[in-house]
DNA sequence: TTGTAAGCGTTATCAT
DNA sequence: ATGATAACGCTTACAA
């Protein structure tokens, strides 16, 4: 495309032979004199010639690109989970073309257009907050077309799945809570509409149930945007009055929880003495704020891995997609720090 | 590519068109009947059709992508950077290409050669740690692809720079700690073949100069790879002796300063009663420690704009080269918070 | 108003 | 050992 760039043709021009003998004895085909190949080779690197990748996949409708879909690319989990996207993704020699939603179902849809329009030849998918019809994913895997879907998970048939185990998550992180002594446990829920959401919250509903805690219905608030504002509204509310005030807080994640944080020591709580503090994903900055907090970190970097790992398999079907792992359910860990440790 | 895929020809054939009546009707050009394009358009939606990109790249020499070739996704600032380039992008009808290089030389030039196979359009650049050498870019350059530098900027004629003005927010920084009352202002610095880091010094030293503050060499110690442990180690060795120890510190980014603090709080230094903290680049945590963390905010996603819509423009060639600015350099605003603050 | 054909860069197939 | 040709999907002179 740039001007200066070299094609196969203007080496066979140059040399007198043929494009398709120019092709072979860049690839070292068998049947090549060494004669011309050396020649060709010789030409090429003095031109400075390098393949079109774009004339190739047309050519191979195959474009050695991966897409990925996410919400935002600042969210500390997301931008992990790239790292470990274009770590194999890289390695293999494909490249990435990225697309974040915004958390905006438009912008999903038109990117799932984009990518079916630049021939890329699988996608990660993690969809946005907004998205409740998967129909634009669905026309995809109709098609047979490779994707692998992270964090996020559809409620559709046949689709592979790369998650952490959620449910036990929370549910660890909120009997852990229990164990040191707390009782009132309010939960800053994610989006409803969110699978990893109700796994979360179902995780710390069988907690507290298994330890015969009954749940208040109050103790449950959903915090949709996740925004330290917005949990540090909510959470001013829910304990700026003495009587019936909670003792702990399991937040749907450390942004959340963070919020909840400067809230409750707006307020004069003392963390973990009054309320304790659980939040979830381990941001970066969760081992730096004070108290530091505990929380349930996921494997950002290994779910990208994971989950390219087989989106790469699927594309070139070393396997048919009935041999797939529907559900890659990675584990969490529990990061037991001072938020939520009674001394 | 997938196998479902409708193509011009399909259309064609089925109602028994040429391939270019119906690309014609597609894009409403003149001269095709109304009934045709009617047709021709009735039956693109049931087939699906999609325009095949990579077709397009090929015939028009263009890809409507841009590269974009950053150190590390993970770090906050570069991650907000590519949110507004992906921003500016997608509302220009452009894809994203990402290639992280985890700071190494060696992925940063077979990124390169990756985005020029790839016929991208244009790349937005800002190069590793280990970066001396610039041939790779050069040649880019030489060839007049494209490229706009930001963050981290080469030292090299005639390229267009997007940066902030990292001298003036350190020597802002500076003069805040100077204002507060500390005298013995010690620099973690970052690598020192990156120009920001060569800024950030030269503000620091100027701030302490111009206030007749004689500045001792030990009180300046680079960190190149900005960790956190790497701070904390540096830290503890420049503060553990109660003699001539100093009583503030300038870093070269919150992550630095963040781990600095750390050190401090284990030594029982108060801050900022016994040291005063100020960083960079107002990472997402700042805010959120304890105490809350002045430092020098970057805009990062007016960075990206400003950087994607200077690369569109040399891409769409509006202008010729010459009457591109060479250097943008955008403000920095001084956040201060209790870390800086003597009471 | 529509069709024909060439071409973007590459490779696979069939000749020679 | 090498060449000619068609094809990938699309656009665009030029012709009709």
């Amino acid at each position: 495309m740039k001007l200066g760039q070299a094609t196969i043709k203007d080496i066979a021009r140059e040399l007198n032979v043929s494009t398709s003998t120019v092709s072979r004895a860049l690839k070292d085909y068998p049947g090549i004199s060494d004669e011309t190949k050396r020649k060709v080779k010789e030409l090429a690197d003095k031109l400075n010639y390098r393949p079109n990748a774009v004339a190739l996949s047309l050519r191979k409708s195959k474009s050695f690109t991966i897409g990925v879909i996410i919400p935002e690319v600042v969210h500390f989990f997301f931008s992990t989970v790239i790292s470990g996207v274009e770590e194999v993704a890289f390695a293999n020699g494909y490249n990435v073309i990225l697309c974040q939603t915004n958390e905006k179902f438009s912008r999903e849809k038109s990117s799932v257009e984009t990518m079916l329009s630049n021939q890329i030849d699988g996608v990660l998918v993690s969809f946005s907050r907004e998205t409740t019809s998967f129909d634009h994913f669905k026309k995809m895997i109709d098609l047979e077309f490779p994707i692998v879907f992270f964090d996020r998970i559809p409620d559709l048939e046949n689709t592979i799945n790369v998650t952490v185990n959620d449910y036990q998550g929370a549910y660890n992180a909120v009997k852990h809570l229990i164990d040191q002594g707390f009782k009132k446990i309010v939960h800053l829920s994610g989006p409803d509409n969110l699978t990893i959401s109700k796994q979360r919250k179902e995780g710390y509903l069988d907690a507290l149930r298994d330890s015969g805690i009954k749940v208040k219905p109050e103790w449950i608030v959903e915090c949709p945007y996740g925004t330290e504002k917005e949990s540090i509204l909510i959470t001013t509310e829910l304990f700026k009055n003495k009587e019936n005030r909670p003792d702990a807080i399991f937040a749907h994640h450390d942004i959340v929880a963070a919020g909840a944080m400067m809230a409750l020591k707006a307020l004069n709580l003392k963390i973990p003495e009054d309320v304790g503090v659980v939040g979830f994903s381990n941001w970066q900055f969760s081992s730096m704020i004070d108290p530091p907090l505990s929380t349930v970190a996921q494997p950002g970097f290994q779910i990208g891995e994971t989950a390219t790992k087989i989106l790469l398999e699927m594309i070139s079907k070393k396997t048919n997609m009935e041999s797939f792992p529907q559900n890659i359910v990675l584990d969490t860990e529990l990061l037991i720090r001072k938020s939520s440790v009674k001394v």
